[in-house]
RNA sequence: GGCGCCGUACCCAAGUGGUAAGGGAGAGGUCUGCAAAACCUUUAUGCGACGGUUCGAAUCCGCCCGGCGCCUCCA
């Protein structure tokens, strides 16, 4: 089964073929640094890493590009975001960007997310969005006006393609207010003039100003993928208008097709509504990292696939703990038990090539994070069974078993990483093991109370004891 | 008003024409000094309601009910 994906362009499954054998180059919409990142965020960036290392899993060499916005995301009121967090903190606007961007990298990074080959922030790219302007302005498809520059998006036939809306539709019901500097209310700022009060500007043939929020992407994607490019993606709220722009832009300004590919992650719900920094409704990443283990936010942000909404809540996210924790303690107990020596011949019912295929095919099915894991816990369950009666397995097996967990949890969905390499031992371990062993004495002596004793005083430390079938394990808790 | 999505057990969530994955919670059991883990068994004659197409529908079509998203701030 050949990789297909959800093009939201066509609006249906496509086998995924890049432009350039065995290359592929990917744009996703990266945040705008001015508060720090929540759940939400965390889907679409988990999201998109899931594509990225499963393509490069297939062998493609894939080029990521995620922007970094630090300019031109203006309000209803036509204030940029950045200005108003920076009134708001007192603060330049560039130390809000520059704070805002570290903290995101710390929590993708703490989700276990790759990071991008290319974080290029608008403000450092304002000459190449200049020039996307220029182009168009030559072209036709942009008019000066009083300092601004504006796209004519009538002059764009093909605006609407990627969000199925039609221009006469929406004008009905919206927020579109008219405003006598544009030709047409749906036109866009490609570049604004910067009132005397507005720190962030930059010159240009039109004066002093700072660029609109979509000309960035178009600007920095091209720079970077070139003119026509594999995928786009991004979150479901920014089709439109966003994207919609991007395209029209885009393909105004070079007259090629833009992303061949348009992938789009659902949002994050909280009692069914909409997670977002508007509402009020979110929770920071680094307010569930102080409940949960990163990984967790991970492993339950994977149980549902991307294009679905995914509700939030504690009670549903400490099930995928509970859930997530199995699945570790298993791989744990296949690690230990593989460095012992073993001459069985057992393996499972169903083959492990069958449930590695039924793993591959998921993924290959638009991405089925959650549908993969489902197989993930069929092998660790069977996994289990075998290291109970632990002398009937083959060495040799459990080692395939191994390879496999590794190949699918950590490198793929990256929730299962391989323990830390024992290069530099701590103290710590060796502490433990010892307090153990002369519980284990106590044991054999029938002197529960010291062994309780112990036990008890170990978790008090968060260390976890299993008193097992030959022997005694422990974990962090 | 326009465009689109969703409704599956107590909770989360897959499945998009062939007879309901997976996780959590609950119940019973095996193992066990106790605890924990693990394993086994069990929990939806039914997938919002009603019609229709079909040998066969959670899946396709129609209508209705309920929820949500986008329509120039959002991942």
């Amino acid at each position: 089964m050949p990789l297909v994906v959800y093009n939201t362009l066509t609006r249906k499954k496509e086998e995924f073929k890049p432009l350039h054998e065995g290359r592929v180059g990917m744009y996703v919409c990266g945040p705008t640094v001015y508060s720090h990142s929540h759940i939400g965020h965390g889907k679409s960036y988990v999201s998109f890493d899931i594509i990225v290392r499963y393509l490069r899993h297939l062998g493609y060499k894939v080029m990521y590009v995620q922007n970094i916005t630090d300019v031109g995301h203006l309000l209803d009121d036509g204030e940029d975001r950045m200005l108003k967090q920076s009134r708001i903190d007192k603060a330049h606007p560039m130390q809000i960007a520059e704070t805002i961007t570290r903290s995101y990298f710390e929590d993708m990074d703490a989700l276990n997310i790759v990071r991008p080959d290319i974080s290029p922030r608008a403000t450092g790219h304002i000459i190449e969005q200049i020039e996307v302007v220029k182009r168009l302005l030559s072209n036709g498809h942009a008019y000066e006006m009083n300092g601004s520059v504006y796209f004519d998006v009538r002059k764009f036939k093909a605006y609407g393609k990627l969000s199925g809306r039609s221009i006469d539709d929406m004008k009905e019901g919206t927020r579109v207010e008219v405003k006598s500097e544009k030709r047409n209310p749906e036109d866009f700022a490609l570049w604004k003039k910067a009132e005397p009060e507005h720190i962030m500007r930059w010159q240009s043939p039109w004066g002093e100003g700072f660029p609109g929020w979509h000309v960035e992407c178009s600007a920095m994607s091209m720079k970077y993928l070139g003119e026509t490019f594999d995928i786009h993606g991004g979150g479901l709220d920014n089709q439109f208008p966003h994207h919609e722009c991007e395209i029209a832009q885009s393909e105004s300004a070079t007259g090629k097709p833009f992303a061949k590919y348009w992938i789009h992650n659902n949002l994050v719900t909280a009692n069914g509504q909409k997670m977002s920094k508007s509402l009020g409704n979110f929770v920071t990443l680094k307010d569930a990292f102080k409940k949960f283990d990163p990984i967790v936010v991970r492993f339950f942000i994977l149980q549902s696939h991307y294009r679905s909404t995914l509700d939030f809540s504690e009670q549903a996210i400490e099930a995928a703990a509970k859930g997530l924790e199995k699945l570790q303690s298993t791989i744990e107990r296949l690690r230990a038990e593989i460095v012992k020596e073993q001459n069985g011949i057992v393996q499972f019912v169903e083959s492990l090539e069958e449930y590695r295929k039924r793993f591959f095919d998921a993924m290959n099915d638009d991405f089925s994070a959650p549908l993969a894991l489902g197989v993930l816990f069929e092998v660790a369950r069977e996994t289990n069974e075998l290291l109970a009666n632990s002398q009937n397995a083959s060495h040799e097996f459990l080692v395939k078993l191994n390879e496999f967990f590794t190949l699918t949890g950590d490198q793929i969905l990256g929730i299962l990483s391989e323990k830390q390499t024992a290069g530099e031992q701590s103290l710590e371990p060796q502490l433990i093991d010892l307090l153990l062993k002369v519980r284990g004495s106590a044991r054999q002596r029938n002197e529960w109370r010291t062994a309780d004793d112990i036990r008890k005083g170990l978790k008090g430390l968060r260390i976890e004891v299993q008193d097992i079938k030959d022997g005694t394990t422990w974990k962090k808790a």
